[in-house]
DNA sequence: CCTCAATTTCAACGACCGTTGAATTATTCG
DNA sequence: CGAATAATTCAACGGTCGTTGAAATTGAGG
């Protein structure tokens, strides 16, 4: 993590402060924090630094820029999300298939369910981040992605889903909506439908899955196991 | 349009120049191709003023600020939107629901396909706008909406579409994954699924739409007719 | 031409921005 | 202790921002 600036010249390294008053770690904790809160052009390093309750420079002494710290965040963010999903796209898991695009939609809630800001930040970068941050991010959604492309082939495979599937768009559709009923059901169910937020929300995650799977499945007039929904 | 400012004695009032250089109108096709550029927050009036080819104070004599500007854009893009779906949503209309939800994707097309930074600036300012500017635009939405209500409310009445339809929440995934179609599949389709962007589009668009009808319909098994995908 | 009002420009305010180089503090080793 | 080094702070640069009040320009009515 301790990036560019200490050049050690020989044996006499460990010298100077080892942990005086700030951590990288905590410097991308209150980067996180100001990203989410302002997204990624509003969020200034001197709103991190004050965040952080340290100096905008040494934001610097530890971070080569901004979007270095952006790109420091999403390595730590992005691979445990990586590594439950390889884990739930493994071939010898023979559960249904739709239990396990459910849980797949519970992975991705539960680690950007309750950060609408990063979402955000993330669905801004990749459309207008710089190159560098564009191929970052997409780096790490391949990697959530290609789980995701497999358990529905493996569903095709097994006659769980219609063999005629698009399976990119179709990973795609799914999670993608999950993330749009996060950010946009809370906001505008009570403006324009006139209904609670967070009744909505359950609402929706739950009406969605439903026509999803509909949409999806081999044999659509078969419903979804009933105890889908109650699994955590 | 001309606003406050202007306040005229007595008969004396045809007097000054009436279209010298800057007419609102114009400062309005600035404003929007600016906030479509750089978003809401990082539109400034002096880049809209620049991109008008006049001076940052005249915007403010004909807008109150920059997010009157912004609501004056919304006033003038949403009500012919509106208008098209209401003659679509006509009960009267008794084309096959599934012409009618995708006509009515296409009014959407239309409007906003080739607008991606209105797109963005919209969705940014539900979430994170002003009071104001949430009302303003939950207003505009929720007139569309209501068209799409109809047309689902229509279908399940003459037994198009599944009774059971949570009708709000169906017209939002309609929609709204159409925009995301729109805003991310150019930018993330090659990226992650190495397929070229304009490829991608169409065939997310109609994979999408297929997998909704087949969400929502009464009989899935019945296939969407094939003439869909070629009317305009 | 002169007046007067509608329109447009100018100049400036204070604030915040990202970044940098030099100076300063804190800690460990000899 | 004193030197060396890692961590941190300070002060400043040039820049852009939203906004405003006063001044200048424009054009029609008298």
């Amino acid at each position: 993590m301790k990036p560019s600036p200490p050049k050690m010249s020989a044996a006499l390294k460990n010298r100077g402060p080892k942990r005086l008053k700030v951590d990288p770690e905590l410097l991308l904790n209150a980067a996180q924090r100001v990203f989410s809160k302002s997204g990624m052009n509003g969020a200034s390093i001197r709103a991190i630094a004050r965040e952080a309750e340290c100096d905008p420079a040494l934001i610097y002494y530890h971070f080569k820029s901004k979007e270095a710290m952006f790109h420091a965040l999403l390595d730590r963010k992005m691979p445990p999300i990586a590594m439950e999903l390889e884990a739930l796209a493994d071939p010898s898991n023979t559960e249904p298939t739709s239990l396990r695009l459910w849980r797949a939609s519970r992975v991705f809630r539960h680690y950007f369910g309750e950060d609408s800001g990063f979402r955000a930040v993330l669905r801004g970068q990749i459309l207008n981040g710089t190159e560098g941050t564009k191929d970052a991010i997409a780096r790490h959604i391949q990697r959530n992605a290609k789980c995701n492309w497999a358990i529905l082939e493996q569903g095709i495979e097994r006659g769980h889903l219609r063999a005629d599937l698009q399976v990119r768009m179709t990973a795609f559709f799914l999670v993608r909506m999950f993330m749009e009923i996060f950010d946009l059901i809370p906001a505008i169910a009570e403006r324009i439908a006139n209904v609670p937020a967070n009744q909505a929300l359950v609402l929706a995650e739950r009406a969605w899955f439903e026509l999803f799977w509909r949409g999806v499945a081999a044999h659509p007039a078969k419903p979804l196991p009933p105890e889908l929904f109650s699994v955590e």
